[in-house]
DNA sequence: CCGCACAAGTTTAACGCTAACCGATGCAAT
DNA sequence: ATTGCATCGGTTAGCGTTAAACTTGTGCGG
């Protein structure tokens, strides 16, 4: 039942002293290969692998990196996440996932704890409501480095990786106005994200190049919930001329409005064309 | 810029040493009110909080769950680790989610990796292929309690927490059977777990109690796959007399199966009610 | 008035590892 | 020979915290 080796107990063993194997395995220049390799070997033989914390508490680093997200109930960050930890893991990173459930103040709480556990970098989606990222500049400022995912804040310069959503929602309009459609209608997101106004300019291209009128009327906005996904379809459905299209914030957005279109429609009075894409 | 304080910090204002500081903070009966409350405001005034790292260095324990899953795609597990997570860090745990990809090796590997980070516990999903479970007794005998999830191992005493499946699936087909339906058929799971075990026996249970007969040609496996389900599902649909209901082991399993049907026959020959359920 | 229990702190050491600084050796260049 | 310096390894100190061992002061029964 081997407990845990410490370098101390390699020291012993090999007659040196606790910092030179230290050194041979951490790669130093000034261990000789010999050295190096008798170490490298009793420690294959043993097992041994340093002690994290012993490691993070003295080096002031951790291995680890910070996540934080929405939620992890929605599938796409969902999926995200698991492709994250995967690909961390595999380089010897451990991830620290938090769900902030559009809080900010959770998100803040998450920055101080984040930072207090040394994380080496962080990767973040936002909540809907932060405009202010100071906490994320402060951990910048500290050396943890931010990356941005899918939702990034609104003026400043970060690192980020989104999907180009512009060019999505142009494709979309144009790929519905090539079925013939000449009334397409919109379904936003949360007014104030970038997304949203990233989507929505991408609509007013789309119709641009596929020569349709701008009818502001055809553009409605959901927070995302179901219910507020259904007002912004009642909005559409009500007017006048309503649409035959629409393009959906995300997918869910489109299937809410899609199932609540079956459902209170007892006679389908005209099909409606769904595009929903995006997170 | 609030550098971090450290327990040596708060001694020296307070001048006191760092261990009673310690002490106060951890509330100790050998320390006065008072003084702990002196100590208490100053550090609640500074913002100071331990040094994880340290405090996970000094003690061996680390105030972080290790959380072993197949895979964070199946919306199940995300949604189960979401609450884990969530759970976990409001009592001021966090979380190591390991997605083990029904790989024993990496559940192995895990477990490893977990001992040396010192997890105070473990959530475990068990891979398919898992059927030894020394390496989780292993960390049982160090000390670090095993819990596990969804799937367990066979034989073993072990504390778990599952849903009933079997009472699940003895509902089901009595359901069915409510409904008139007379041919009910069963896919079942990889063949080993338990789960899939527990099924059939709720399924032989649920025609016993309808009084319906059992007919083995009735039941399939899918590996849960999609080709393993269609497999499984045309097992049923090509016999003499098909099932006109049929029980699946999981809800995409269902869905997978409705899909295909739905794709596969352009005229529909005869509706297949389904139902799918549990993880 | 002694001794003892107990309360309230303090001192010390240690957890395992690393990094900064030293020291010894050997060899080439002066 | 002596210096210079590169090579290789050892010594030491300390990261922040806690637990065990130790000290001091006080009250109290005998």
């Amino acid at each position: 039942m081997p407990e845990h080796y410490t370098l101390k107990d390699l020291a012993r063993m090999l007659k040196m002293s606790p910092s030179t194997v230290s050194k041979a395995l951490n790669d130093y220049s000034t261990i000789s290969e010999m050295t190096r390799n008798r170490v490298r070997e009793l420690a294959q033989r043993l097992n041994y692998s340093p002690d994290p914390a012993a490691v993070s508490f003295k080096t002031k680093r951790s291995f680890s990196l910070g996540v934080i997200i929405p939620n992890l109930t929605d599938h796409f960050y969902a999926i995200a996440v698991g492709g994250i930890e995967e690909f961390a893991m595999r380089q010897g990173y451990k991830c620290m996932v938090c769900q902030h459930f559009e809080d900010l103040e959770r998100e803040k709480d998450f920055c101080r704890m984040l930072e207090r556990n040394k994380v080496d970098g962080l990767i973040v989606s936002i909540s809907r409501n932060t405009t202010d990222i100071a906490h994320f500049k402060y951990l910048e400022e500290r050396g943890i480095p931010v990356v941005y995912f899918v939702r990034r804040p609104g003026v400043e310069e970060t690192f980020h990786v989104t999907s180009n959503v512009y060019q999505g929602t142009i494709d979309a309009v144009e790929f519905l106005a090539a079925k013939g459609h000449r009334r397409i209608g919109h379904i936003g997101g949360p007014i104030g994200l970038i997304a949203t106004a990233d989507r929505l300019n991408g609509y007013k291209e789309g119709l641009l190049r596929s020569n349709l009128p701008w009818d502001e009327s055809l553009t409605a906005n959901s927070d995302l919930s179901e219910t507020g996904t259904i007002l912004a379809l009642e909005k559409l459905t009500s007017l006048e001329e309503p649409p035959t299209a629409i393009i959906a914030f995300k997918d869910y957005v489109a299937l809410d409005a899609m199932l609540h279109l079956k459902k209170s429609l007892s006679v389908s009075i005209r099909p409606i064309e769904f595009v929903g894409f995006g997170n």
